[in-house]
DNA sequence: CTAGCGCTCATCCTTTTGGCTGACCCGTTC
DNA sequence: GAACGGGTCAGCCAAAAGGATGAGCGCTAG
């Protein structure tokens, strides 16, 4: 990559808009240009193009981390620089991102003078990350991560779907006392006194749903 | 209005990168104009533009349906054709654009050209809404009208929150029986029997969230 | 004006949930 | 082999939630 050829940038939203958006901001920029632009993830896979940054949706239309499985394809690949731009800024997106192994996480809130510059440290393989990202990282760290176990998770899913004590142990083929006790353990980590408020908080955190 | 002046659009959304994206998208159709966009609902109260068509996001930074708000006092003030555009195409969402008085109800994810036919409707103070939210308003007429009070969602956002029937009752300023009751009266029209299913079966329903 | 609906509240009773404590089994780790 | 964490279970007690019923108030639509 040299200072006089534009930067290359590919992108996928699956919002008409936000692609609108993106390709008037960028192109306004005199040092990038976008060659293309898609409505999926895929579609960014299954193109030859060049690029020397894609730019990627984390949320499709179902409301599944497809751009996260995308970043992982394209950095397995050995491919460009994945910044990842979107609405959500919870802990698990982020984490799901960075751990596909994407270079930087924007929200689309952001300014658009923030926006080009991670599109330049991108491009330059410098990790990107909005300041909202950014506190929120420091705050996990400093929290610790809430983590669940396999089990206790599966417990807690089935309340989030509605399910009681007794219709989840029947479920799980266990006692009413054991899941009391994931329960117990649920309500400890999430810091909450009551299944609904651990299915916010679940919720909240991205850990189910 | 007549047909050689194109309509003048005013557009209020908090995400840069969603106003440039309207505003290219607009601007390259020959009939229509974008006169003014701002970060926030209030600035276009603030401002005495004259136009055919008010383009306002619902949810603003903070999560909650500011949007809502402004289009009541537009409509109020006897002002332009306020249409919503929106990510959200949850019920909830949905009726409180329509009860404010909005015209017409847009998604993000919407193809270009159903957002400039919309456009174009509204500004003819005809109805506009997106192909999804028409058919979820037809399948939720369809489906039997489960149909909450605007009391009852009240108390059961607070309780998908992880509140207790105390804590409700608190916040509303009612007592713990009167909570009692619309829950019981909530479980009767989702046909559950207890909290958290009442809001998995409300989720699934899109009637919260 | 009466019927209906939404909102409010109360009482009594049953079921469910949550808090606490202690226990056993089985892998992994130190 | 001891310590540890995840998963399993039990019993007891207190609190919260849910079911049933009745009742008053205000508004609106017939």
């Amino acid at each position: 990559m040299n200072d006089h050829s534009p930067l290359r940038v590919v992108m996928a939203d699956d919002h008409p808009v936000v692609r609108a958006g993106l390709h008037a901001l960028i192109d306004a920029q005199p040092n990038m240009t976008v060659v293309a632009s898609f409505a999926t993830a895929e579609e960014v896979l299954d193109s030859d193009l060049i690029a020397d940054v894609i730019l990627l949706d984390l949320r499709f239309g179902d409301g599944q981390l497809g751009g996260a499985a995308d970043t992982a394809e394209i950095v397995k690949r050995g491919g460009p620089p994945v910044l990842i731009l979107t609405t959500y800024d919870t802990d698990s997106d982020i984490v799901t991102a960075m751990e596909a192994g994407a270079i930087g996480y924007l929200l689309k809130d952001s300014a658009t003078a923030e926006l080009t510059a991670a599109i330049v440290d991108a491009a330059a393989r410098k990790p990107a990350l909005a300041p909202r990202v950014q506190q929120q990282l420091v705050r996990r760290a400093l929290a610790g991560a809430v983590a669940l176990s396999p089990r206790e998770l599966e417990v807690l899913r089935r309340v989030a779907e509605g399910l009681s004590n007794e219709e989840v142990a029947q479920q799980l083929f266990v006692s009413r006392a054991t899941v009391k006790t994931h329960l117990a353990h649920i309500f400890d980590k999430l810091q909450v006194d009551s299944r609904t408020a651990a299915v916010a908080a679940a919720r909240k955190e991205r850990l189910i749903d």
